[in-house]
DNA sequence: AATTTATCGATATATAATTATCGATTATAC
DNA sequence: GTATAATCGATAATTATATATCGATAAATT
């Protein structure tokens, strides 16, 4: 179940397919399914077989030949892995649309990450509630991260305040900052950034959307 | 400015930068600034500069030692290459959470991504309006796309019934399809798809502060 | 019971992506 | 004017990631 031999760097690319494994495995589960092979799992996702073997070597589960892995002990061993097995409780700064939609897609609380409280700089929006979280001032951020032992913060402020945010959240002892804005920002050595950038993705397809015309 | 040798598959990594140094040359551009070398960029991102060099080099765009490029020429050179420069019409399916936040956001248009309309099921969001976006009901989505000539569509949807939408798209003669509902979907050959799933992004966090709190 | 087949783990190969090297070029300093 | 330094494009080396191969194992088939 755990991993004794770590590799120092993880593959990112793996580490963004485990979810995916998880995902139909927590449906295969609901179906009363309790054995699955990395051929099968590959088939569903049109990967290599033995990239997803790869993959979830890397969580430490071992299979068995001809049967594969055990679904219920494979969605712990992932789980586990990506650090989803234990509830991390996050602060939001930024209550926009994208900062509502973020409070309002509960299911985050199944991959460990539970929103307590949410913040923002407009005074028309402290102290109302949206989605259940009540909404405080930036000013109380640093206070309250530090009395509840808040160590992760989500950015959903608008591109010009993105790296006060991240100011903000430094100065709490955030150590991990999930970014939505598309702002490039500077964080200091030690603390974690992983940013959502829609755009990125956007290009992606629209590469590929041009090239289509193009033939 | 076009580029004649395009190398066959585009890497998916360079993809996604190109976004990253447009925005920091459209602020260069705003300042003033005429010409910018890889070596400046990469700075701007911790990249290494020949990264940033042979991104560029995909556009086509050529510079000149010592100076760099023409910020203004290489600003049109990646927006052509993404497919930026002329806009794309686009019709949105699921209107929760996620698809207001994306119909709220009016920077797509910067990024070609024109949003015409947007669809539902629920007959008590029909008819509404969402930042100035009439609602139709979903069952309007073949005839109008096949009229309005729409190649691209947006999926936010639960993941029930991201699979229905996929398939309503397909119908309708759609091309391209952002997904950001994080269930499974099967596409016909030909078809482009493309997922922003916020939980592998959420996943990668989540085992580096894993990481971070273990040792 | 023997044979076949699917799948495992381990190791090796191939492919893709990133980083390094090098000669050429052009502004800046002397 | 000549030397110096920065940066370019092109090519080479390195590293990371994905795929292929192979012996071992365990169920299913005969």
């Amino acid at each position: 179940m755990t991993n004794s031999t770590t590799p120092h760097t993880v593959p990112r690319a793996s580490l963004k397919r485990l979810p995916l494994y998880l995902h139909l495995l927590e449906n295969l589960m609901a179906d009363g399914v309790e054995y699955v092979s990395c051929t099968q799992l590959a088939k569903e996702f049109d990967f290599d077989a033995i990239l997803v073997r790869k993959d979830i070597e890397l969580t430490g589960e071992v299979g068995t030949a001809r049967i594969g892995f055990k679904v219920a002990t494979l969605i712990g061993s992932i789980k586990s892995f990506l650090g989803w097995d234990k509830e991390q409780d996050a602060f939001l700064v930024g209550v926009g649309n994208l900062g509502k939609a973020i409070l309002g897609y509960k299911d985050f609380k199944k991959y460990g990450l539970n929103i307590v409280a949410a913040f923002d700089n407009d005074s028309r929006k402290v102290g109302t509630k949206v989605f259940g979280y009540e909404i405080f001032s930036t000013s109380k951020f640093g206070d309250l991260a530090k009395r509840m032992h808040i160590y992760v913060g989500i950015i959903t402020v608008p591109p010009e305040h993105a790296q006060e945010a991240v100011d903000l959240m430094v100065d709490a002892g955030i150590k991990a900052i999930w970014n939505f804005s598309p702002a490039p920002l500077r964080i200091p050595e030690g603390v974690i950034l992983e940013n959502v950038r829609l755009t990125q993705s956007l290009a992606v397809l629209t590469n590929k959307l041009k090239r289509v015309f193009k033939s």
